[in-house]
DNA sequence: TTATATACCTAACAAACTTAGGTATATAAA
DNA sequence: TTTATATACCTAAGTTTGTTAGGTATATAA
């Protein structure tokens, strides 16, 4: 019943934000990253994970590498160096939408 | 060259929230006290807002009646009991949203 | 008479999800 | 041994929710 896209379109910002902490990770990795970050609560549909890295890879913002661990393909990712500048792009703009949410839901804790 | 979904998915949530304030809104009220809210950061597009409007009207939580001020018709919206009680529940998700995404992305400003 | 503000609406398109599949290997459990 | 779970990648159909771009109409200021 839930039709909850619950990171909002906020999910490349995510994942750029989680490379430039990890430097590299592989698609795997990522939701088991933020499921962990989130205490369970941010589950990453595959859906919506690889297409989201595919597009950020054909936009010029990740670079990829592929490693064999335990016979299984692992696809690395990490970020370019445009991409390096568009997380504080997206970060900047994730905070700016948060406290227009904020402002409009009155759930402001005090005045800036 | 913005494709810009200012309140990405949460605009049901705000619309809600207004009228809980309100009580009583007509949707080219609801365009103008969101851009005052928001100091003029938060522009809703008409054809965003209409359909939500409607969307929100046919789900139950609101219902409507008209006026005419000045020879022009005004269609205002209300919450009904139902709606009443679906405020609370969506802010409440947009809260653990928030929260969320501010953990993700490290910008939760000290510990819980 | 032209532009802006007020006031409603819809339709075509796009973005970003969910849902539901598919392929394949390794390992623990029954 | 076979079945389930974890690991690891992927795509396609359908839905939701927005943008863009129209349309109609009245009041008022330039």
């Amino acid at each position: 019943m839930s039709t909850n896209p619950l990171l909002k379109g906020t999910l490349q910002t995510v994942i750029l934000k989680l490379l430039e902490d990890h430097t590299e990770m592989y698609g795997y990795e990522i939701t088991q990253k933020v499921k962990e970050i989130s205490a369970g609560d941010v589950l990453l549909t595959e859906g919506a994970l690889y297409p989201a890295l595919h597009k950020l890879e054909a936009d010029g913002f990740l670079e990829t590498f592929t490693q064999i661990v335990d016979n299984r393909v692992r696809k690395y990712y990490r970020l370019t160096e445009q991409g390096g500048k568009e997380v504080t792009n997206k970060v900047t703009e994730a905070e700016a939408f948060i406290d227009q949410l904020q402002t409009l839901l009155s759930l402001k804790p005090a005045v800036k």
